[in-house]
DNA sequence: TCATAATTGCAACTTTGTTGCAAAAGTATC
DNA sequence: GATACTTTTGCAACAAAGTTGCAATTATGA
């Protein structure tokens, strides 16, 4: 789909900017900081402006957030068919981050009352980029 | 152990703020956050002093960091016999984190060639407090 | 006690993200 | 396409979390 398609899809206006995030999100191999993101718009993007896309497009459904450590938060692209509740892996050598496939993940033993809504896992180690 | 002995167990030297963060962390029943032991210490000790100090503990393997989300890191005591691999429960309504007890996890299904070191796991949810 | 080494507090700085407001760009109607 | 109205963007300022350098204070060991 393209990223034209994707915000009309989603009732959002389009703009050079949104279009240009979109396409750089869907190119990405891996999930992209919001710094990241602002490296790739060539033209110099407000750090604001990013910021208030971003969290547009995580409340539109658009994209999802993986908080990979305190001061590192990285964005992709939510694809038709996936969905965002899987595991991460995040190489601690080149910083990567991917989606994992969604394998059905085993409850832990909870203490009595506790209620379950979302799991969050990130699996850290090395790539095989990484590895060679 | 009281907490002069941890602090001579990993050869640190035993001063007052020391002393008293490891009290603070020992008699804790949930994860910490740098600002709740800043309050909980009460002559008003520096910000700087108390993120020197954690960073200290965690380094000598004195606590572990639990990352909430990207503005919420906690800290937990080690206790004997305990490992720091385990899983943990983030209330999402009072904002409590536990730590949950060391089940083994299954492996995700992941690339050929990609290595596994830790795997970090945060159950979101609500405690039987909040659920009462 | 005294000298030496380690710890603490202060000020300044960095990074990541947010808010208010005015200027610019988008959308719909004619 | 021009017009009016709404939304988006950029700028400045701010906030929270954490770091660094340096001088003052405290601990340790002889
Ligand atoms: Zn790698
Ligand atoms: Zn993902
Ligand atoms: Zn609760
Ligand atoms: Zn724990």
């Amino acid at each position: 789909m393209k990223p034209e398609d994707i915000l009309a899809k989603h009732g959002l206006s389009r703009t050079s900017i949104r279009t240009k995030l979109i396409q750089i999100l869907a190119e990405a191999h891996e999930a992209l900081s919001s710094k990241e993101i602002e490296q790739q718009l060539d033209d110099n993007v407000d750090r604001v402006t990013i910021y208030r896309t971003i969290k547009l497009f995580e409340d539109k459904g658009l994209i999802h957030k993986i908080v990979v450590d305190e001061q590192s938060t990285k964005y992709r692209l939510i694809r038709e068919n996936k969905s965002t509740d899987h595991p991460h892996f995040h190489c601690i050598k080149c910083d990567k981050v991917v989606c994992l496939p969604d394998t059905p993940l085993p409850c832990c033993d909870l203490p009595q009352g506790f209620r379950v809504s979302t799991q969050n896992t990130i699996i850290e180690g090395t790539c095989q980029k990484c590895n060679k």
